[in-house]
DNA sequence: TCCAATTAGTGGCATATGCCACTTTTGCCG
DNA sequence: CGGCAAAAGTGGCATATGCCACTAATTGGA
């Protein structure tokens, strides 16, 4: 048990997803890096590319983000006149979001340099290797993760 | 292809694994919640504690993070006195670690709460399928990823 | 119709991470 | 031995994320 430290450094499964995704947010970031986007902020303009003017809690839901959090994230974008909001027609309390071209056209170019990331690291594990990766984390993702607290009771 | 922007989101590996890690992040600061600590403390807490007074940058390598970031992270947890650091003997660049006596209490109040998560997740997704996933995101990790920036020519 | 509960966001506060510019020590070499 | 490059941290600045307490709009009854 020499090396019961040795690996990646834990049985933690949640540190472990957490190492893996520091080193690989330094990778994308620096492809990313000339666009002036950090990768966080690339998927999140991506996310509202492919949606339809979505309404922040979906796009919170979809990334599975803290609403909040997805409200400070966009800020920056929102002032670099990427993003910009509007309220919904039907139901005021709802704010969409939709790229400005400025921020169509920023994401063009970050697609570029994610591209040759995204080859990069699926030419180093196998793009078979990296759909089955994905899928797994896309299953973690969506599991119904719930501490077996005190179901309520009452 | 009606669902080509259902699935996790996107094709970005970087991006599916973020989602995840704020995923499986939440559910294991749902768990450690009650020692007051975030996972990610929890995480460093352990590291420092399975290796034997480790230097700043020595802890950093092994997480896989920014030297700098380690000492802003560090901070909180020397403020609560679960950490305290000291000067190397022989080089007084280097920073050692160590946890505190109350350190070691709070990881091993810890460790309690995190084998519950741990075994709630494992249970979901099987001991073996987690194993597997760890080791894809170590080797992930700690691939020699690199931009095929201008190779120094010289 | 009017109020209680619910839903969608906002703002404040705190931690997590990175990069960059420095400062302090070392190590090395002419 | 003197000075320069490399190594290890620190501090400042900026983004990423969460939780909590609130506010504004809606919805669902009584």
């Amino acid at each position: 048990m020499t090396e019961a430290q040795k690996p990646g450094f834990s049985d933690c499964n949640n540190a472990t997803l957490r190492r893996a995704a520091r080193s690989l947010g330094r990778f994308y970031d620096d492809a990313l890096g000339p666009s002036g986007l950090k990768s966080t902020q690339f998927g999140l303009l991506f996310q509202i590319h492919i949606s339809d003017e979505p309404a922040m809690g979906t796009i919170a839901e979809a990334l599975i983000m803290d609403l909040s959090a997805l409200g400070h994230t966009l800020k920056p974008l929102i002032r670099d006149g990427y993003v910009e909001t509007f309220a919904d027609k039907d139901d005021r309390r709802v704010k969409r979001v939709r790229l400005t071209p400025r921020g169509e056209a920023k994401l063009d170019e970050a697609l570029k340099l994610w591209s040759v990331a995204q080859r990069q690291f699926e030419e180093k594990v196998g793009a078979e290797q990296a759909a089955k990766l994905r899928a797994a984390l896309d299953a973690v993702a969506d599991l119904d993760l719930e501490m077996p607290m005190a179901a309520p009771s009452n």
